[in-house]
DNA sequence: GTCTATACTACGATAGAC
DNA sequence: GTCTATCGTAGTATAGAC
């Protein structure tokens, strides 16, 4: 029943926010009284906080394959880290392409624009560890970069995959298409790889 | 007044959504009754579709010059199209970064996830006249992609400027500053420069 | 542990004074 | 055009039955 409710609260605060959501509402549709919530959680912002827990935990699951495939290759030759990071960002298209975390990136997304201690939790408890491997492996493909650079290229290289769900009224506009089937999310994923690989090609030093 | 109405209520339904902003809220902080968001929006909906074709006009206004530019080149030559094009980029990057776009990106990101009658205002008014002018100038600059490559591309190039406020509070977190001085600011438009330029310049085909 | 009942606060809308 | 006053509704929290 706990689970149930967690993801309901995910469903509700990323669609509403705190405020918006309502303790009432998420009780009903998990199927259980509203005092549920203050005796599991202590109350609205338990629930909230638990909510953003459970999320860093299904992140944490949901790469952790990839993220620890891409460890592996921390110290790779530089193809070999290119191609890990192409591995790493497909996943996570992937993900921002599933209908599946559509609940959970809003909830994300939200709190990224006014984070409070819950994003604190998402942070350290997944978010970190992906962008810290990603960093780790441009140095590793772009030796030719500082520590700035190769930061800023792996939040735009993040970036990509970002967008896929921040931006998605926006993708369904520019595409013309009111849904993204397969065919088009593979392609989507295509283009994200061409990307990524000129970013992390090597610049030719003119004469 | 209404006009500090409208900047208020965008600042309160970014940043708690339409259900968790609340009209007394928003009329106190502009300094007048509740009654008249009535009087003048006919109510609290009123208010927030108000809010969001102020957004776009603001948006329009903003990015005005840059996309009558743009506009201009549509039909340029190949490189005059990529140096349009990281024209309009860093123009929205810019944006993206000034403090000021932040309680209207907000607003904005929020209707990006689950839109409604107030996206549609905030794309026909504004964010199509960016998003065709981009689509056509890459066209111009990578005549060898296809309708939906261009169209792709277009979205992850957006998708730079994009991230740097939707995925702010992580930007932070990786580049370890916690706020970003306009000496960062210059950096990441400059990483952002190279990263563009590296995905319109068309690949050389192997032999 | 899960429910119902209730206390208290805040919401949006509206009527009416000025 | 802007205010105050008020109505009905819905919110969280809490107490207490079972």
């Amino acid at each position: 029943m706990t689970q149930q409710l967690l993801l309901t609260a995910i469903d509700h605060f990323g669609k509403s926010g705190f405020d918006g959501a309502s303790t009432r509402a998420i009780a009903s549709a998990s199927g259980t009284a509203m005092s549920s919530i203050t005796y599991h959680y202590g109350g609205k912002k338990g629930l909230y906080l638990a909510a953003a827990d459970h999320i860093a935990e299904s992140l944490s699951e949901g790469l952790g394959p990839i993220l620890a495939n891409a460890r592996e290759h921390a110290a790779a030759p530089r193809n070999q880290a290119v191609e890990t990071i192409l591995l790493l960002l497909d996943g996570m298209a992937t993900m921002m392409l599933s209908p599946a975390s559509e609940p959970w990136a809003r909830f994300i997304i939200r709190e990224q624009q006014q984070p409070t201690e819950a994003f604190e939790r998402l942070y350290l408890g997944a978010m970190r560890d992906v962008t810290e491997t990603l960093v780790a492996l441009v140095k590793r493909a772009r030796p030719d970069l500082d520590d700035f650079e190769a930061r800023a290229t792996s939040i735009f290289l993040h970036g990509h995959a970002l967008t896929l769900r921040a931006g998605r009224a926006a993708v369904h506009r520019v595409l013309g298409y009111e849904t993204l089937d397969d065919d088009v999310c593979q392609r989507l994923r295509k283009r994200l790889r061409v990307h990524a690989l000129r970013i992390l090609t090597e610049e030719e030093v003119p004469s």
